[in-house]
DNA sequence: CTTTTGACCTGACAGC
DNA sequence: TGCTGTCAGGTCAAAA
């Protein structure tokens, strides 16, 4: 479900709630997503103070003095700031319950997401050490995407959900992106030219910038940390916009098949 | 090394 | 109404 944007959406909504507040008890109700949610979580959490909440490509960090939580929402996950007294659905497998009555609460009806403790710096952690740049940093660069494209048969649109290559990209910024730089999404990486990386790097820039704007995109369940819906969704150029009209050029979008996610493209405006 | 495929899960929806 | 099949915002691990 969530990309950057929507990661982004929800780390902007849960700061406030949480930031200097103390941990009082974390509630494991089902440990069996992506990994086993570890009982350090339960042990070592309780007491410490929440004094910032960072993000890395999709991956949330939330640092205390003794330790880092990593959350990641995987397909279906989402977070919120709750009463600790609203009852918890089926799918409300953990709780970070806060001094003063406030719950962080991780709802994941398909468990692909992840939430794990570490105590070292978690930014050389096993998940997180490989990682590319930030989309929205100075060092994602068109000489950097360049030398990542360079080579490769693989297409674009595959490359840009390689998080080695670029972090926090997913499948619906990828179609958009790659639309607004007039690129196929099926093109062969190495095919690329120094100013299609160029203009691939700054249209994803303003796509991701647009999209975090607009509080995300809501395709069935995504919400934010008050239970809102985002609204990026109306601005979408061609991710599952099949058979539509272009918005630019009024030609039908197309839909292929590549590996085994969808890739959607305007036949006349990218090449 | 790169590329492809399978795996992990559940819900929503289309079509019969 | 109810069944079956397909697809979904992610990404790791193994196979080719």
């Amino acid at each position: 479900m969530p990309e950057l944007p929507e990661v982004e959406t929800t780390r902007r909504g849960i700061a406030p709630h949480l930031l200097g507040r103390c941990v009082r008890t974390v509630v494991i109700r089902n440990p069996h997503l992506r990994w086993t949610v570890p009982l350090a979580l339960a042990t070592e959490l309780p007491g410490q103070t929440l004094h910032a909440v960072e993000r890395r490509a999709k991956y949330l960090l939330l640092r205390t003095g003794h330790g880092t939580v990593i959350v990641h929402l995987g397909m279906s996950g989402s977070l919120r700031v709750v009463d600790e007294s609203l009852p918890a659905g089926p799918y409300d497998h953990v709780d970070l319950v806060f001094s003063g009555g406030k719950c962080l609460r991780l709802r994941d009806p398909r468990r692909f997401g992840a939430i794990l403790w570490t105590q070292t710096d978690p930014a050389q952690h096993a998940l997180l050490r490989d990682l590319g740049p930030e989309p929205l940093a100075p060092e994602f660069t068109a000489a950097w995407l360049g030398a990542c494209m360079h080579g490769r048969r693989a297409a674009v649109r595959d490359l840009l959900l390689n998080a080695r290559i670029v972090a926090g990209v997913g499948n619906i910024y990828a179609n958009e992106a790659l639309f607004r730089a007039g690129i196929r999404p099926g093109r062969r990486g190495g095919r690329l030219s120094h100013a299609d990386c160029s203009r691939l790097v700054s249209s994803i820039r303003v796509i991701l910038r647009r999209a975090i704007a607009a509080g995300g995109t809501t395709l069935r369940d995504f919400q934010n940390a008050e239970g809102d819906p985002g609204h990026f969704q109306r601005a979408l150029s061609v991710y599952g916009r099949a058979g539509h009209p272009c918005r630019r050029c009024g030609t039908p979008v197309k839909a292929l098949a590549i590996g085994q996610r969808r890739a959607f493209f305007c036949p006349h405006c990218q090449r």
